[in-house]
DNA sequence: CGTAGTCCTGTACGACCGTACAGGACGGCC
DNA sequence: GGCCGTCCTGTACGGTCGTACAGGACTACG
């Protein structure tokens, strides 16, 4: 080992590759930080990054795993009202708002989604809460207010990561519920 | 020339590439559309797109022109009221509906702004807009509401296009004051 | 007819991306 | 000591990106 100073070895690297990859691809994107990017803020090389997580979409799926459950939670529920509904969204989006920028965009080239790829439940996530929000085969004035949702959520979630949870989410709450 | 027919001659193919590249633009962000991209959805080869369109820059320059404008006229002016703004933005972000994302995004890689770029104008715009929304240092709960318009603003003239411009923008302007 | 200019193709380049692979430094175990 | 597994570096490959450049097809103009 390097010394009997508090060592930097083993899986502890993964933790802090992983948590430089969270807030890189929170500020610009999954597609737009390169393995590279992740190793310099680690001080690291780039195949190092890639040794631990292989391709490079492990990363993503490394960090979304969390999410993932509840997503799934948060689909396979009956919520009685819309407004139930929203809470548990708001609550979702704001347990997760570290990540949430890799569930509403891109993960792969934000386009075709090849069938079974990791991005693909992502993609069909964000539709899915559009349609319990604005309903299925919504009219004009629907639509309009559930991507509003959606995007007062996204953006309210992401750029107040700073702030305590519980404040984020009373009043992102209210501001979505007025829509 | 090809033949009698409507020819497709000319500067019109400038027009046609700028059509694709802004809906590319649109759905999968600057950065994601290569020249490729969009000389295959014209039917023409990258050096040809390049030719019209020197740095690929010149092409959201290009797109982001007349958007540009409303800018500096949105942010010179003084309104009397919150909600006078509010209107105007809206009015702004409908109208530019189809540019949009690139004005709130990334035209360059969205992250250092080079002084005296073509994007560094758009984020110091976003950042102004905010600075509108929410005050001069603001609080926590007016950082929160300042985003979450913004967000809804965004997401709900991005997903919408395919909808009247009047419409969108009575229903937005609603949801919007109501944050 | 010749010449210039416009529009486009083909090829090639350097840079960067994610990935593969060989090898070195190191600790743990026999 | 010898050996193996883990963690990391260095190098290299194929692919894609934006860009540069030479040349061809064509029209317009003298």
């Amino acid at each position: 080992m390097y010394g009997n100073e508090t060592m930097t070895t083993a899986d502890d690297t993964r933790t802090r590759i992983l948590a430089a990859a969270q807030e890189l691809f929170a500020e610009r994107g999954y597609s737009n930080t390169s393995l590279a990017d992740i190793a310099a803020a680690v001080g690291l090389t780039k195949t190092a990054v890639a040794y631990h997580f292989h391709p490079k979409d492990r990363l993503a799926a490394e960090l979304l795993a969390p999410a993932a459950d509840d997503m799934l939670a948060l689909l396979g529920t009956d919520f009685d009202g819309r407004a139930a509904f929203l809470d548990a969204l708001v609550r979702f989006m704001v347990r997760h708002r570290a990540v949430i920028r890799l569930v509403m965009e891109d993960v792969n080239g934000a386009d075709d989604a090849p069938p079974g790829s990791p991005g693909e439940a992502f993609r069909t996530f964000r539709d899915e809460i559009f349609t319990r929000l604005a309903g299925p085969e919504p009219g004009p004035e629907s639509r309009l207010r559930g991507w509003a949702v959606l995007g007062a959520l996204q953006w309210g979630v992401v750029q107040t990561v700073d702030l305590p949870a519980e404040q984020v989410e009373k009043v992102l709450t209210r501001a979505v519920q007025a829509i």
